[in-house]
DNA sequence: CTGCTTCTATTATGATCATAATATAGAATG
DNA sequence: CATTCTATATTATGATCATAATAGAAGCAG
Protein backbone atom coordinates (compact mmCIF):
# COMPACT_ATOMS: atom_id res chain seq x y z
CA UNK A 1 0.00 0.00 0.00
CA UNK A 2 1.12 3.45 -1.03
CA UNK A 3 1.62 5.95 2.60
CA UNK A 4 0.74 9.94 2.83
CA UNK A 5 4.25 11.41 2.09
CA UNK A 6 6.49 11.99 4.97
CA UNK A 7 5.61 8.24 6.57
CA UNK A 8 8.70 7.00 5.43
CA UNK A 9 11.37 9.25 6.52
CA UNK A 10 9.13 9.07 9.72
CA UNK A 11 9.79 5.30 9.69
CA UNK A 12 13.20 5.19 8.77
CA UNK A 13 14.08 7.83 11.80
CA UNK A 14 12.16 5.35 13.81
CA UNK A 15 14.18 2.11 12.60
CA UNK A 16 17.65 4.36 13.58
CA UNK A 17 16.55 4.87 16.88
CA UNK A 18 15.68 1.51 18.12
CA UNK A 19 18.73 0.61 16.26
CA UNK A 20 20.35 2.95 18.08
CA UNK A 21 19.04 1.92 21.37
CA UNK A 22 19.37 -2.15 20.86
CA UNK A 23 23.24 -1.90 19.66
CA UNK A 24 24.25 0.46 22.77
CA UNK A 25 22.36 -2.13 24.99
CA UNK A 26 23.29 -5.55 23.33
CA UNK A 27 26.70 -4.67 20.64
CA UNK A 28 26.37 -4.57 17.16
CA UNK A 29 26.80 -8.10 15.99
CA UNK A 30 24.63 -9.77 18.83
CA UNK A 31 21.66 -7.39 17.39
CA UNK A 32 19.17 -8.62 14.44
CA UNK A 33 17.94 -6.72 11.66
CA UNK A 34 14.90 -9.08 12.46
CA UNK A 35 14.99 -8.06 16.12
CA UNK A 36 15.03 -4.28 15.18
CA UNK A 37 12.69 -4.24 12.51
CA UNK A 38 10.03 -6.51 14.93
CA UNK A 39 10.57 -3.30 17.87
CA UNK A 40 10.18 -1.04 14.98
CA UNK A 41 6.64 -2.20 14.09
CA UNK A 42 7.83 -3.58 11.16
CA UNK A 43 8.91 -7.21 9.42
CA UNK A 44 12.27 -7.77 8.22
CA UNK A 45 11.68 -7.49 4.61
CA UNK A 46 10.70 -3.42 5.26
CA UNK A 47 14.47 -2.86 6.22
CA UNK A 48 15.92 -2.81 2.62
CA UNK A 49 13.20 0.05 1.05
CA UNK A 50 15.34 2.52 3.83
CA UNK A 51 18.79 0.95 4.03
CA UNK A 52 20.73 -0.71 1.45
CA UNK A 53 22.83 -2.90 4.20
CA UNK A 54 23.13 -3.59 7.94
CA UNK A 55 26.40 -1.34 8.08
CA UNK A 56 24.50 1.93 6.25
CA UNK A 57 22.50 1.87 9.67
CA UNK A 58 25.36 0.99 11.55
CA UNK A 59 26.77 4.21 10.18
CA UNK A 60 23.46 6.23 10.47
CA UNK A 61 23.07 5.07 13.81
CA UNK A 62 26.48 6.05 15.14
CA UNK A 63 26.55 9.59 13.49
CA UNK A 64 23.39 10.33 14.40
CA UNK A 65 23.22 9.00 18.40
CA UNK A 66 26.90 10.91 18.76
CA UNK A 67 25.84 14.30 16.82
CA UNK A 68 23.24 13.87 19.52
CA UNK A 69 24.86 13.47 22.45
CA UNK A 70 27.21 16.38 20.91
CA UNK A 71 24.10 18.29 20.85
CA UNK A 72 22.89 17.49 24.24
CA UNK A 73 25.89 18.75 25.90
CA UNK A 74 26.60 21.99 24.03
CA UNK A 75 22.89 22.93 25.15
CA UNK A 76 24.07 21.82 28.76
CA UNK A 77 27.17 23.83 28.57
CA UNK A 78 25.31 27.06 27.18
CA UNK A 79 22.85 26.81 29.79
CA UNK A 80 25.46 27.86 32.21
CA UNK A 81 25.60 24.12 33.37
CA UNK A 82 29.74 23.30 34.60
CA UNK A 83 31.81 21.19 33.04
CA UNK A 84 32.69 19.22 36.15
CA UNK A 85 28.39 18.73 36.11
CA UNK A 86 28.27 17.20 32.85
CA UNK A 87 31.25 14.97 34.39
CA UNK A 88 29.60 14.02 37.04
CA UNK A 89 26.66 13.05 35.08
CA UNK A 90 28.37 10.96 32.43
CA UNK A 91 30.14 8.76 35.15
CA UNK A 92 27.24 8.42 37.31
CA UNK A 93 25.46 5.12 38.26
CA UNK A 94 22.55 6.22 36.57
CA UNK A 95 24.64 6.94 33.13
CA UNK A 96 26.03 3.55 34.20
CA UNK A 97 23.25 1.38 34.02
CA UNK A 98 21.90 2.86 31.24
CA UNK A 99 23.57 1.76 28.55
CA UNK A 100 20.95 1.74 25.80
CA UNK A 101 20.02 5.37 26.47
CA UNK A 102 23.82 6.82 26.74
CA UNK A 103 27.03 7.37 25.14
CA UNK A 104 27.57 5.52 21.99
CA UNK A 105 30.93 6.00 22.49
CA UNK A 106 31.20 4.17 25.41
CA UNK A 107 28.98 1.47 24.59
CA UNK A 108 30.32 0.97 21.15
CA UNK A 109 34.15 2.36 20.28
CA UNK A 110 35.60 -0.94 20.26
CA UNK A 111 33.23 -2.38 18.00
CA UNK A 112 33.64 1.15 15.55
CA UNK A 113 37.43 0.05 15.06
CA UNK A 114 36.47 -3.33 13.66
CA UNK A 115 33.57 -1.36 11.26
CA UNK A 116 34.32 -1.06 8.10
CA UNK A 117 36.37 2.04 6.61
CA UNK A 118 33.36 4.44 5.79
CA UNK A 119 31.82 4.13 8.90
CA UNK A 120 34.69 4.85 10.58
CA UNK A 121 34.88 8.05 8.80
CA UNK A 122 31.36 8.78 9.67
CA UNK A 123 32.53 8.46 13.14
CA UNK A 124 35.54 10.08 13.27
CA UNK A 125 34.01 13.11 12.51
CA UNK A 126 31.32 13.34 14.83
CA UNK A 127 34.29 12.28 17.72
CA UNK A 128 36.48 15.67 15.94
CA UNK A 129 33.24 17.54 16.71
CA UNK A 130 32.49 16.36 20.10
CA UNK A 131 36.27 16.80 21.21
CA UNK A 132 35.96 20.42 19.64
CA UNK A 133 32.74 21.16 22.16
CA UNK A 134 34.44 19.86 25.29
CA UNK A 135 37.85 21.79 24.52
CA UNK A 136 36.08 25.11 23.88
CA UNK A 137 35.11 25.02 27.47
CA UNK A 138 38.19 23.77 29.14
CA UNK A 139 39.99 26.74 31.17
CA UNK A 140 43.05 28.04 30.25
CA UNK A 141 46.42 26.48 27.68
CA UNK A 142 46.54 27.11 24.02
CA UNK A 143 44.34 26.01 21.53
CA UNK A 144 46.42 22.27 21.05
CA UNK A 145 46.73 22.33 24.71
CA UNK A 146 43.21 22.32 25.34
CA UNK A 147 42.13 20.05 22.34
CA UNK A 148 44.73 17.43 23.82
CA UNK A 149 43.17 17.34 27.09
CA UNK A 150 39.82 17.33 25.83
CA UNK A 151 40.40 14.24 24.33
CA UNK A 152 42.24 12.66 27.25
CA UNK A 153 39.63 13.30 29.25
CA UNK A 154 37.07 12.00 26.55
CA UNK A 155 38.96 8.60 27.06
CA UNK A 156 39.31 9.09 30.67
CA UNK A 157 35.56 9.06 30.72
CA UNK A 158 35.01 6.26 28.08
CA UNK A 159 37.17 3.79 29.93
CA UNK A 160 36.28 4.98 33.10
CA UNK A 161 32.68 4.30 32.74
CA UNK A 162 33.20 0.79 30.97
CA UNK A 163 35.70 -0.62 33.26
CA UNK A 164 32.15 0.35 36.02
CA UNK A 165 29.89 -1.01 33.67
CA UNK A 166 31.86 -4.30 33.36
CA UNK A 167 32.77 -4.98 36.42
CA UNK A 168 30.05 -7.53 38.70
CA UNK A 169 30.48 -5.91 42.34
CA UNK A 170 28.54 -2.98 42.38
CA UNK A 171 30.78 -1.21 45.16
CA UNK A 172 33.59 -1.87 43.02
CA UNK A 173 32.27 0.10 40.08
CA UNK A 174 30.92 2.68 42.47
CA UNK A 175 34.34 3.37 43.46
CA UNK A 176 35.86 3.42 40.04
CA UNK A 177 33.24 5.78 38.61
CA UNK A 178 34.46 8.24 41.97
CA UNK A 179 37.93 7.63 40.75
CA UNK A 180 37.16 8.71 37.18
CA UNK A 181 35.46 11.98 38.50
CA UNK A 182 38.73 12.92 40.50
CA UNK A 183 40.69 12.04 37.98
CA UNK A 184 38.83 14.05 35.28
CA UNK A 185 38.32 17.10 37.78
CA UNK A 186 42.06 16.91 38.66
CA UNK A 187 42.79 16.80 35.05
CA UNK A 188 41.24 19.77 33.73
CA UNK A 189 42.88 21.56 36.52
CA UNK A 190 41.35 24.67 38.64
CA UNK A 191 37.84 25.62 37.43
CA UNK A 192 35.90 28.77 38.05
CA UNK A 193 32.45 26.86 38.70
CA UNK A 194 33.51 23.39 40.98
CA UNK B 1 41.15 -42.60 18.46
CA UNK B 2 42.91 -42.43 21.64
CA UNK B 3 45.99 -39.55 22.24
CA UNK B 4 48.50 -39.82 24.36
CA UNK B 5 47.46 -38.16 28.16
CA UNK B 6 48.53 -34.38 28.29
CA UNK B 7 47.05 -34.40 24.99
CA UNK B 8 43.72 -32.84 25.53
CA UNK B 9 45.44 -30.35 27.42
CA UNK B 10 47.62 -29.18 25.36
CA UNK B 11 45.15 -29.00 22.67
CA UNK B 12 42.36 -26.93 25.39
CA UNK B 13 45.68 -24.53 25.75
CA UNK B 14 45.40 -24.29 21.69
CA UNK B 15 41.94 -23.42 21.45
CA UNK B 16 41.78 -20.84 24.66
CA UNK B 17 44.82 -19.29 22.65
CA UNK B 18 43.35 -19.09 19.43
CA UNK B 19 40.36 -17.85 20.52
CA UNK B 20 41.60 -15.22 22.54
CA UNK B 21 43.75 -13.75 19.64
CA UNK B 22 40.24 -14.31 17.66
CA UNK B 23 37.67 -12.38 20.36
CA UNK B 24 40.20 -9.49 20.84
CA UNK B 25 40.79 -8.59 16.82
CA UNK B 26 37.11 -9.39 15.78
CA UNK B 27 34.80 -8.81 19.05
CA UNK B 28 33.30 -11.74 20.80
CA UNK B 29 30.24 -12.12 18.63
CA UNK B 30 31.37 -11.91 15.57
CA UNK B 31 33.66 -14.94 15.98
CA UNK B 32 31.97 -18.07 15.51
CA UNK B 33 32.71 -21.66 16.96
CA UNK B 34 33.49 -23.33 13.55
CA UNK B 35 36.16 -20.39 12.87
CA UNK B 36 37.84 -20.54 16.46
CA UNK B 37 38.26 -24.65 15.77
CA UNK B 38 39.02 -24.34 12.15
CA UNK B 39 42.22 -22.02 13.24
CA UNK B 40 42.68 -24.92 16.37
CA UNK B 41 43.43 -27.03 13.70
CA UNK B 42 40.50 -29.12 14.96
CA UNK B 43 36.73 -29.63 13.78
CA UNK B 44 33.03 -27.56 15.18
CA UNK B 45 32.55 -31.04 17.17
CA UNK B 46 35.56 -30.91 19.01
CA UNK B 47 34.95 -28.17 20.98
CA UNK B 48 32.60 -29.98 23.07
CA UNK B 49 35.11 -31.92 24.62
CA UNK B 50 36.74 -29.45 26.35
CA UNK B 51 34.27 -26.57 26.93
CA UNK B 52 30.09 -26.60 28.30
CA UNK B 53 29.56 -24.19 26.10
CA UNK B 54 30.72 -20.89 24.52
CA UNK B 55 30.28 -18.63 27.45
CA UNK B 56 32.49 -21.14 29.27
CA UNK B 57 35.41 -20.70 26.45
CA UNK B 58 34.73 -16.76 26.82
CA UNK B 59 35.02 -16.84 30.56
CA UNK B 60 38.00 -18.46 30.51
CA UNK B 61 39.52 -16.64 27.43
CA UNK B 62 39.26 -13.61 29.59
CA UNK B 63 40.43 -14.87 32.71
CA UNK B 64 43.80 -15.83 31.17
CA UNK B 65 44.22 -12.99 28.51
CA UNK B 66 43.96 -10.93 31.34
CA UNK B 67 46.34 -12.97 34.32
CA UNK B 68 48.76 -12.89 31.04
CA UNK B 69 48.89 -9.22 30.90
CA UNK B 70 49.08 -9.15 34.75
CA UNK B 71 52.16 -11.40 34.74
CA UNK B 72 53.98 -9.37 31.83
CA UNK B 73 53.19 -5.89 33.48
CA UNK B 74 54.81 -7.05 36.79
CA UNK B 75 57.25 -8.53 35.15
CA UNK B 76 58.53 -6.02 33.53
CA UNK B 77 58.31 -3.83 36.50
CA UNK B 78 60.35 -5.93 38.45
CA UNK B 79 63.09 -6.00 35.91
CA UNK B 80 62.96 -2.00 36.58
CA UNK B 81 61.09 -0.69 33.96
CA UNK B 82 59.41 2.44 35.06
CA UNK B 83 56.12 2.84 34.68
CA UNK B 84 56.04 5.60 32.45
CA UNK B 85 57.80 3.28 30.14
CA UNK B 86 55.08 0.90 30.24
CA UNK B 87 52.28 3.42 30.30
CA UNK B 88 54.37 4.88 27.05
CA UNK B 89 53.89 1.59 25.31
CA UNK B 90 50.82 0.90 26.47
CA UNK B 91 49.29 4.02 24.35
CA UNK B 92 52.27 3.44 21.53
CA UNK B 93 51.02 2.87 17.68
CA UNK B 94 52.38 -0.52 17.84
CA UNK B 95 50.25 -1.96 20.35
CA UNK B 96 46.83 0.20 18.92
CA UNK B 97 47.82 -1.92 15.81
CA UNK B 98 47.68 -5.02 17.51
CA UNK B 99 44.26 -5.69 18.68
CA UNK B 100 45.02 -9.10 18.44
CA UNK B 101 47.41 -9.23 20.66
CA UNK B 102 46.67 -6.63 22.76
CA UNK B 103 45.20 -5.51 25.98
CA UNK B 104 41.81 -7.94 26.28
CA UNK B 105 40.15 -5.34 28.54
CA UNK B 106 41.08 -2.31 25.49
CA UNK B 107 39.52 -4.97 23.23
CA UNK B 108 36.47 -6.50 24.99
CA UNK B 109 35.54 -4.34 28.14
CA UNK B 110 32.00 -2.97 26.58
CA UNK B 111 31.58 -7.08 25.34
CA UNK B 112 32.06 -8.02 28.79
CA UNK B 113 29.23 -5.68 30.50
CA UNK B 114 26.91 -7.81 28.70
CA UNK B 115 28.12 -11.08 29.43
CA UNK B 116 26.41 -13.13 32.22
CA UNK B 117 27.52 -12.81 35.92
CA UNK B 118 29.81 -16.10 36.01
CA UNK B 119 31.72 -14.45 33.47
CA UNK B 120 31.69 -10.69 34.93
CA UNK B 121 32.78 -12.28 38.29
CA UNK B 122 35.80 -14.30 36.69
CA UNK B 123 36.57 -11.12 35.00
CA UNK B 124 36.36 -8.79 37.95
CA UNK B 125 38.98 -10.56 40.05
CA UNK B 126 41.55 -10.10 37.66
CA UNK B 127 40.85 -6.51 36.90
CA UNK B 128 41.08 -6.25 41.05
CA UNK B 129 44.58 -7.81 40.80
CA UNK B 130 45.80 -5.90 37.69
CA UNK B 131 44.84 -2.24 38.72
CA UNK B 132 46.28 -3.45 42.44
CA UNK B 133 50.04 -4.22 40.38
CA UNK B 134 49.94 -0.82 39.37
CA UNK B 135 48.74 1.20 42.38
CA UNK B 136 51.61 -0.52 44.34
CA UNK B 137 53.75 1.33 41.83
CA UNK B 138 52.40 4.74 41.82
CA UNK B 139 54.49 7.21 43.64
CA UNK B 140 53.20 8.35 47.03
CA UNK B 141 49.83 8.95 48.76
CA UNK B 142 47.60 6.59 50.58
CA UNK B 143 46.87 2.86 49.90
CA UNK B 144 43.69 4.01 49.10
CA UNK B 145 44.33 7.10 46.97
CA UNK B 146 47.03 5.21 44.74
CA UNK B 147 44.51 2.49 44.23
CA UNK B 148 41.80 4.85 43.04
CA UNK B 149 44.82 6.68 40.93
CA UNK B 150 45.53 3.23 39.58
CA UNK B 151 41.48 2.90 38.71
CA UNK B 152 41.30 6.31 36.79
CA UNK B 153 44.98 5.79 34.67
CA UNK B 154 43.38 2.42 33.92
CA UNK B 155 40.95 3.95 32.34
CA UNK B 156 42.10 6.32 30.76
CA UNK B 157 44.68 3.91 29.04
CA UNK B 158 42.00 1.94 28.17
CA UNK B 159 39.86 4.49 26.72
CA UNK B 160 42.37 6.28 25.07
CA UNK B 161 43.90 2.67 23.45
CA UNK B 162 40.13 2.46 22.01
CA UNK B 163 39.60 5.76 20.14
CA UNK B 164 42.59 5.92 19.05
CA UNK B 165 41.51 2.61 17.25
CA UNK B 166 38.03 3.33 16.10
CA UNK B 167 39.08 6.61 14.42
CA UNK B 168 40.14 6.28 10.89
CA UNK B 169 42.30 9.51 10.52
CA UNK B 170 45.95 8.30 11.42
CA UNK B 171 46.90 11.53 12.22
CA UNK B 172 44.22 11.80 14.59
CA UNK B 173 45.07 8.39 16.25
CA UNK B 174 48.44 9.77 16.68
CA UNK B 175 47.64 12.56 18.60
CA UNK B 176 44.94 10.48 20.56
CA UNK B 177 47.62 8.17 21.65
CA UNK B 178 49.95 11.07 22.63
CA UNK B 179 47.03 13.04 24.52
CA UNK B 180 46.74 10.16 26.58
CA UNK B 181 50.43 9.68 27.58
CA UNK B 182 50.50 13.09 28.47
CA UNK B 183 47.32 12.75 30.50
CA UNK B 184 48.41 9.99 31.72
CA UNK B 185 51.60 10.74 33.33
CA UNK B 186 50.54 14.12 34.50
CA UNK B 187 48.15 12.06 36.78
CA UNK B 188 50.56 10.06 38.50
CA UNK B 189 52.54 13.09 39.47
CA UNK B 190 56.63 13.68 39.02
CA UNK B 191 57.95 9.77 38.96
CA UNK B 192 61.69 9.33 40.01
CA UNK B 193 62.56 8.24 36.69
CA UNK B 194 61.00 9.79 33.90
C1' DC C 1 47.77 -58.79 21.84
C1' DT C 2 42.92 -57.98 22.95
C1' DG C 3 39.59 -54.88 24.39
C1' DC C 4 38.40 -50.78 26.83
C1' DT C 5 38.69 -45.95 26.93
C1' DT C 6 39.15 -41.40 25.43
C1' DC C 7 39.96 -37.72 22.19
C1' DT C 8 38.59 -36.03 17.97
C1' DA C 9 35.97 -36.22 13.41
C1' DT C 10 31.83 -36.50 11.11
C1' DT C 11 27.43 -35.34 10.54
C1' DA C 12 23.04 -33.43 11.92
C1' DT C 13 20.07 -30.32 14.45
C1' DG C 14 16.93 -26.24 14.30
C1' DA C 15 17.61 -21.31 14.94
C1' DT C 16 18.93 -17.13 13.26
C1' DC C 17 21.63 -14.41 10.23
C1' DA C 18 21.74 -10.65 6.16
C1' DT C 19 19.83 -10.15 1.91
C1' DA C 20 16.43 -10.38 -1.82
C1' DA C 21 12.26 -11.21 -4.93
C1' DT C 22 7.58 -10.86 -5.21
C1' DA C 23 3.02 -9.38 -3.68
C1' DT C 24 -0.44 -6.08 -2.13
C1' DA C 25 -2.83 -2.26 -0.13
C1' DG C 26 -4.12 2.34 -0.68
C1' DA C 27 -2.74 7.26 -1.18
C1' DA C 28 -1.38 10.34 -4.87
C1' DT C 29 -2.04 11.68 -9.45
C1' DG C 30 -4.24 12.24 -13.77
C1' DC D 1 -12.91 7.51 -10.83
C1' DA D 2 -9.29 4.76 -12.88
C1' DT D 3 -4.45 4.21 -12.85
C1' DT D 4 0.01 4.58 -11.31
C1' DC D 5 3.22 4.50 -7.71
C1' DT D 6 5.38 3.05 -3.39
C1' DA D 7 5.94 1.65 1.60
C1' DT D 8 5.50 -2.33 3.67
C1' DA D 9 4.41 -7.49 4.11
C1' DT D 10 5.23 -12.02 2.86
C1' DT D 11 8.09 -15.42 1.75
C1' DA D 12 12.43 -17.40 0.32
C1' DT D 13 17.39 -17.63 -0.05
C1' DG D 14 21.79 -19.93 1.39
C1' DA D 15 25.10 -19.12 5.09
C1' DT D 16 26.38 -19.56 9.56
C1' DC D 17 25.25 -19.98 14.31
C1' DA D 18 25.69 -22.95 18.95
C1' DT D 19 24.89 -27.36 20.28
C1' DA D 20 24.54 -32.42 20.07
C1' DA D 21 24.66 -37.42 18.80
C1' DT D 22 27.22 -40.85 16.72
C1' DA D 23 31.36 -42.95 14.92
C1' DG D 24 36.05 -44.30 14.64
C1' DA D 25 40.90 -44.62 15.61
C1' DA D 26 44.74 -45.47 18.71
C1' DG D 27 47.17 -45.38 23.34
C1' DC D 28 46.98 -48.07 27.31
C1' DA D 29 45.39 -51.64 30.72
C1' DG D 30 44.53 -56.31 31.17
Amino acid sequence: MRYEKGHKETTRQRIVEVASRQFRARGIDAVGLAAIMADAGLTNGAFYAHFGSKEDLVSDVLTSAQAGRERTLRTKLEHGISLDTAIRDYLSPRHRDNPGGGCPTAALVADVARRPKATRDAYTARIEDFVAVMAARLPAGSDEERRSKAIALYGLMVGTLQLARAVSDRGLSDRILASGVDAALALIGPSVSR
